[in-house]
DNA sequence: TATTGTTATACTCTATAACTATA
DNA sequence: TATAGTTATAGAGTATAACAATA
């Protein structure tokens, strides 16, 4: 007797679980989850100023310096002038951050296979499917509840 | 062309927005998500020392102290004395903390019909056996990583 | 001697508000 | 006047280490 709030903890359960395997392999490197997060958009977006950055993450500008200067100490990112805005600055990575975001990508596509192995192809898609509309419904949900 | 990464990213970003859905509700109740989870835990134990809170929640006893103190000041949770042990106190929902678990589980037995309300049975029930199926292959993941 | 909870101290993430330098 | 980033200040979550009371 399946239902929707068995199909609710186990997704929190895999949140926990994915969030526990990922402190765990970023602690050694001295990253935490806020840094990394960081470091993983301006991995996608490119160099991007703090506040395309604070946007992104959904995080105060005041925070985002934080974070900057923490990943700027530990040689993970740089802070580069703007070429035309001199208010601004554009945030880098270096080769140890690009290395970090490189190392992160390949771990997480080992997970990534590894969680659905057992999985035929109509079955991963099926699963990918319903996945998917399980995303959209929280999309709803979230969108109707904060209508700002 | 479906494949494990998909599915992981769509994990992801799932925890993300039952995160932010769940920080929602609590926000207004006076509540943060580490505050819930212990009130939680005390709510399915049943009376409980901090000690035993702590390693429920893996985390330091020190950290439950503070949790504590916020719970019992927000009229949460209240203090009382182990009966045989002098050295120990019990965690003990107040009126107000058990009608506040009442709440969160009502609303989350809503929004977990909400995400599944497209499923027929069969498909239910797949759904749910191929998440139990990726659970236990992160608990795989997570036992052989940390061996501790 | 071991355990329970607390005080002391410190680090990280987060926020708002005020300020500086530029647009 | 508005925007980019910083300083100032504050609160929450987390940790370790030292300590008191009790087992």
């Amino acid at each position: 007797m399946p239902d929707g709030v068995h199909v609710f903890d186990r997704l929190l359960e895999i949140a926990l679980l994915i969030q526990q395997d990922m402190s765990r392999e970023l602690g050694p490197a001295g990253l935490t989850a806020a840094r990394t997060h960081l470091l993983w958009e301006v991995h996608h977006r490119g160099p991007s100023t703090q506040q395309a950055l604070a946007a992104a993450l959904q995080v105060s500008p005041r925070n985002v310096t934080g974070l900057v200067d923490a990943v700027e100490k530990g040689g993970f990112a740089r802070r580069e002038p703007h070429p035309t805005d001199r208010r601004a600055t554009l945030v880098t990575l270096t080769e140890q951050g690009t290395r970090a975001m490189a190392d992160m990508v390949a771990s997480r596509g080992q997970i990534a296979a590894h969680l659905v192995s057992d999985f035929d192809t109509a079955q991963l898609q099926r699963f990918t499917a319903d996945l998917d509309a399980v995303t959209a419904r929280l999309h709803e949900l979230m969108d109707d509840g904060s209508p700002t």
